[in-house]
RNA sequence: GUCCCCAUCGUCUAGCCUGGUCUAGGACACCGCCCUUUCACGGCGGCAACAGGGGUUCAAAUCCCCUUGGGGAUGCCA
């Protein structure tokens, strides 16, 4: 076999779907396995659903994911790349007339007069009669008179289906074999003369020489169409593989209107684009390692393997990605990490210019492991930025209140050995605490928890001390001060 | 209607091609315990599936057929 080219043929008609991702990610794994090309290409020939701004969304979902196309069509400032274009369907018309042409004067193709509603009322007819076999235009054997009789009637160009049967020899599904009959003589050509999605993508995919047309099985059914045509106008027949599509939580068909169809609302949504791709390859493919579900880029690139592809259909599951996002957000170095979570809190409203960066760094060691999406940053330090204005209700009744006389006496006692502490980092003030601890008899949580509730006004948070260490020694005093008024006026 | 594809725990899946090693393995979720100042992380354990029915065979999750369920195609959309 010669060098494996593959593609992903968008229609630019929206945003970059999460079921078109699939498909792009795994062409694109293919592709950075086996040293091929990845090629994109926009299928843009329906001009009254295309936009450019779509083109724009779609390519920005591809470029966030990291799936870089070798060859494509120009976006923003890149110019187009490649040795095949152009890579806009809507460029290429005059490739795919000649080829409607040529399957025209070679008596493969014909033009058909039909009406819409002679069109519409043969399909009817066929059905109450529960016709097995596929509809066939009375315009398919007419004589050059009877078409030179029409003038310059309007007509579409049909595929002359041949007799027989056509095997799709299929990577994922197997042999699929199908009668010819059971297909209509499709139409290759608009009455404007613009062509039909079918000839296009054979005509393109063969003059950009694709090795491998991997694609949503919903194409499946219209392989069979391709191969004809490909036949048909004398070209290598590629190899095919048809992928199972992305289900939505409920098991039907991810809508473009459900959040998270959208590539672009995981990263909203603070995902990681390496959680995002190592979710949606492991929806169809299986390592050959078993047990391992957790793969950075380079690992699945390494890791992909055409022969583990699976062939039914999976539902997209939230959870899931939500503990793989975790995983991978404990992958990063805090460095990394603080990059990351710096935009989010400034968008939440934590204005990090008044931190210096290794206090941000450090903030990122301290909560790392309690994210398991990026905007979970916001509610877990937002304390470090903001005044503390009310304490969650449930743990401040249950640990501040309950007795208020006991909480008043030991964040006192709190208060007073913070105040002389000399050196302010975490082993010392968890020292001081256990000190406490062990003077008074009392338990942990019994300092611990109206500790925590009057630092950050949460039950839950990153670590107590290492908390305490990062709000400074100035802040964490005040703060207790403030929970000791409140202790006074409402206990 | 016709044609095509799919079918293992709630979910993603391993096993199926090359029947026996499957009292069906892993992960997410859920439940319990441990760790622990909290939440989380981590560790340990538990719950939980071969869609149904016929065959073939000494033996079937694995092979064949039917049924059911899901998806797709059947467009002058892609």
């Amino acid at each position: 076999m010669s060098k494996i080219r593959v593609r992903i043929a968008p229609s630019p008609s929206g945003f970059l779907h999460i079921g078109t991702a699939k498909m792009a990610l795994f062409n694109w794994l293919f592709a950075r396995k086996t040293g091929g090309t990845f090629v994109l290409r926009l299928e843009d020939t329906d001009a009254e659903r295309s936009d450019d701004e779509y083109v724009q969304a779609m390519c920005e979902g591809f470029q966030w994911l990291g799936i870089d196309w070798d060859e494509g069509p120009a976006f923003g400032d890149e110019p187009e790349k490649g040795a095949f274009g152009p890579y806009k369907q809507s460029e290429r018309r005059d490739i795919h007339v000649a080829a409607a042409q040529k399957l025209l004067d070679e008596g493969k193709a014909y033009k058909c007069f039909l009406t819409k509603d002679e069109l519409s009322d043969i399909r009817d007819t066929m059905r109450e009669e529960k016709a097995s076999t596929s509809f066939r235009s009375p315009w398919r054997d007419k004589t050059a008179d009877d078409v030179a009789a029409q003038g310059d009637a309007s007509y579409v160009v049909r595929f002359k289906v041949p007799e027989g049967s056509t095997t799709v020899h299929d990577l994922v599904q197997g042999d699929v074999i199908t009668r010819n009959d059971q297909t209509e003589d499709f139409v290759i050509q608009k009455p404007n003369g613009d062509p039909i999605f079918h000839l296009a993508v054979v005509v393109d995919d063969a003059t950009m020489e694709i090795s491998h047309v991997v694609r949503g099985d919903d194409h499946l059914t219209n392989a069979a169409r391709h191969i004809m045509l490909f036949e048909a106008l004398g070209y290598p027949v590629p190899q095919f593989a048809h992928l199972p599509m992305v289900l939505d939580e409920g098991g039907k068909k991810f809508s473009k209107r459900l959040h998270g169809a959208n590539v672009l609302d995981w990263r909203t949504d603070g995902y990681l684009p390496e959680a995002l791709i190592n979710y949606v390859a492991l929806l169809g493919w299986t390592p050959e390692e078993e047990n391992r579900e957790l793969f950075t880029r380079e690992e699945l690139i390494e890791a992909f393997t055409i022969e583990r592809w699976g062939k039914s259909a999976a539902r997209f599951d939230l959870k899931k990605v939500q503990w793989l996002n975790g995983q991978h957000l404990r992958m990063l170095s805090p460095a990394e990490l603080r990059d990351l979570i710096v935009p989010v809190l400034n968008e939440g409203g934590c204005d990090t210019s008044i931190k210096s960066e290794a206090w941000l760094t450090e903030l990122a060691s301290i909560t790392q492991e309690k994210l398991s999406t990026l905007n979970d940053i916001v509610a877990q330090s937002d304390f470090f930025f903001k005044d503390v204005t009310e304490y969650d209700e449930k743990a401040a009744s249950k640990h501040l209140l309950k007795d208020a006389g006991g909480a008043i006496e030991r964040l006192g006692m709190v208060a007073t050995a913070f105040r002389n502490v000399a050196d302010w980092n975490h082993e010392a003030l968890h020292e001081i605490v256990a000190g406490l601890v062990e003077s008074t008899g009392a338990g942990f949580g019994r300092f611990a928890n109206p500790l925590r509730l009057a630092l950050t006004g949460k039950s839950a948070g990153p670590g107590m001390f290492e908390l305490t260490e990062l709000l400074g020694k100035e802040l964490s005093l005040e703060r207790i001060d403030q929970a000791l008024q409140y202790l006074k006026t409402h206990g």
